[in-house]
DNA sequence: GTTATCGTTTAGAACATTCTAAACGATATA
DNA sequence: TATATCGTTTAGAATGTTCTAAACGATAAC
């Protein structure tokens, strides 16, 4: 009965955290949550109302969530409101966050991590920089191979990432070995 | 010459403004890059003074770095003072972080989620409640493949990791054989 | 033209985080 | 026993973030 009330909540609850740990939020994720669990297309005002939030904290909000290909907006004819729905692929939401946030953070870091070796380069020679320049690029294949791996996530579906771990869960005997 | 030091304040800004956008906390990833750089082993002291903070913020964070394990410490024999040096193997400290911080916060996610099928599994059935149902399912399902995956990530070590993206990335006919 | 209803923007309040400075307990040294 | 030097803890200052309430421009209805 109440009981519906109380599961809506606890995973609005869930997905707000988990936008929250992710950087983006607290009340991104919830807004999602609601759509997710909306029949249909919600407006601007009845987001706020199902949070307890004013609108122009859900307007700001639900920009990310569009951006992030998290929420599409639908019009009704006749109709000046704009109303909103949650997009159902999981894996496309996953391979955009993953995209457009994730990815660029990694790519400035990369960016600065290259620019300090180059700075070391300039650097008179000595065992000084011998050492730091080792180091940084030791970390600049480790951030390459990071690079590759994201780049393969992003461009294989889930279908076939979910392949690979089935194979990689069955441990074939020639596999490992040590 | 002084490229030197130019070169190390890049990448403890880079470093730092990861581990800050991981959630980690600025100076965390900024304790790492001046320990990944330097020589020797230093004292909690040394790193205040390198990174222009006070003993107290850096006794927390370092606290941190070795929960994750990013640091050691070393003792000198004689020497009241603490050492620390950094991990220098990524692939582990990858799959720690992801352990132990990503990994506990989905799980928490997980949890909520399924507590929140089982309160709508209570619920009076309906058309309301099988709607909700189905939609919470398929976020279920999704959240055991996520599972899955970072499961197989943890597990298998970052040669097989690589091996698999080397495969992923020659989208050949007779892909898996090996 | 006037009024009503949208969504957006913004100044500032409420809140949370991060840092400092100082106090503190513990341990070594004199 | 006194003194010095560690690392830790903590109260509160400084800073950032997130939210609200109100103003605003735009558009439709009257």
């Amino acid at each position: 009965m109440d009981e519906l009330k109380l599961a809506r909540e606890q995973l609005i609850e869930a997905l707000g955290r988990q936008s929250g740990f992710w950087g983006l939020g607290k009340i991104t994720g919830e807004l999602y949550a609601v759509l997710y669990l909306s029949a249909e297309p919600l407006s601007l005002a009845e987001l706020a109302g199902a949070l307890g939030v004013t609108k122009g904290n859900v307007s700001i909000a639900i920009r990310l969530l569009e951006q992030l290909g998290m929420v599409r907006r639908s019009m009704r004819p006749g109709d000046r409101r704009v109303f909103f729905e949650a997009e159902l692929d999981f894996w496309a939401i996953a391979r955009r966050v993953l995209e457009r946030r994730q990815k660029t953070e990694f790519n400035e870091s990369f960016r600065m991590l290259k620019e300090s070796i180059s700075h070391a380069g300039n650097a008179q020679a000595g065992p000084g920089r011998d050492f730091m320049m080792e180091r940084m690029e030791r970390l600049q294949c480790f951030y390459e191979e990071l690079d590759q791996i994201v780049k393969v996530i992003l461009i294989i579906g889930p279908e076939q990432l979910a392949r690979l771990v089935r194979i990689e869960r069955t441990p074939p005997s020639t596999q490992y070995s040590p």
